[in-house]
DNA sequence: TCTTGACTTGGACTTTGTCCAATGTAGGAT
DNA sequence: ATCCTACATTGGACAAAGTCCAAGTCAAGA
């Protein structure tokens, strides 16, 4: 996520330091964060940036595709910045934890035309759920 | 639905005008309506019922199987009466219609024992995403 | 360095949902 | 048929997640 910065700034984004410290806190994949807690570790960086800020960075980032939205359970969003390679979610469903699955087939595929019902599918998301290793041995 | 109130007297629920009138409304299954939907339907048939009850019910309900959650976006859960049988759901990105679907394979074989994490996988939703004949003509 | 439109901020507001003490009632007991 | 009481309902306060806005700040081009 290095240039996403730079991919910003070619899209006419001022660079301001609020917009740096929250592309900070996604960087390094693999992390699906809740606005509060990239508010929260945003804060240790730079103690006063706000949570609209937040809100209005995690929300014009998702517009431009550069983070992918994951809704849940009917808690809060979580934040995804793995938007460039396609995967899928296992959450548990005990403790909330999410990992990346890659999937062995399409699912794209396996919605057969009658059951479209005149709709252009354009996306498809697979969420599995289950007990992760550590809740099971607690 | 009919035996639905059956099924719960047997389980020794007490069988109030409320919850008589919460059931009616999720009869006629393929129905997906928020907490509030329910709500105001069901105020049309018993003026006082209130909110809190409506949520109490339908979290009994979906804590004795009897209706599903379906968390689409991250505004209000949709209460599901489709409960027995398996399906996945075809959401409208424009007016948030949702249909259910029948998929063509199982969506739980394509996820490899590697990409399990050692989680006990139990459950896997698929989500389709794109514009119905409605939104697209107009 | 100056200027200005874009960005940030705190707080009010909205939506969705939970919790609770007071009140009502379904259904078994008599 | 009536009584009893544990369970259910109610309205309103509260909470979590998110949006909106007017006022102040600042990045970056001139
Ligand atoms: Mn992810
Ligand atoms: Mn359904
Ligand atoms: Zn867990
Ligand atoms: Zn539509």
């Amino acid at each position: 996520m290095s240039d996403l910065l730079e991919r910003l700034r070619g899209r006419g984004w001022r660079l301001t330091a609020q917009r740096r410290v929250v592309a900070e806190v996604l960087d390094g994949d693999h992390v699906h964060y809740t606005a509060d807690e990239v508010h929260a570790r945003a804060t240790e960086r730079l103690p006063e940036i706000s949570r609209a800020t937040v809100y209005n960075t995690l929300g014009e980032l998702v517009s431009l595709g550069e983070v992918l939205e994951v809704s849940t359970d009917g808690r809060a969003k979580r934040y995804d910045p793995n938007a460039h390679h396609d995967h899928h979610h296992l959450i548990c469903s005990q403790c909330g934890t999410i990992r990346d699955v890659h999937i062995a087939s399409d699912p794209m595929a396996a919605l057969p035309e009658p059951e479209r019902f005149g709709f252009a599918v354009s996306e498809v998301s697979v969420t599995y759920r289950g007990v992760c290793p550590n809740c099971a041995s607690a």
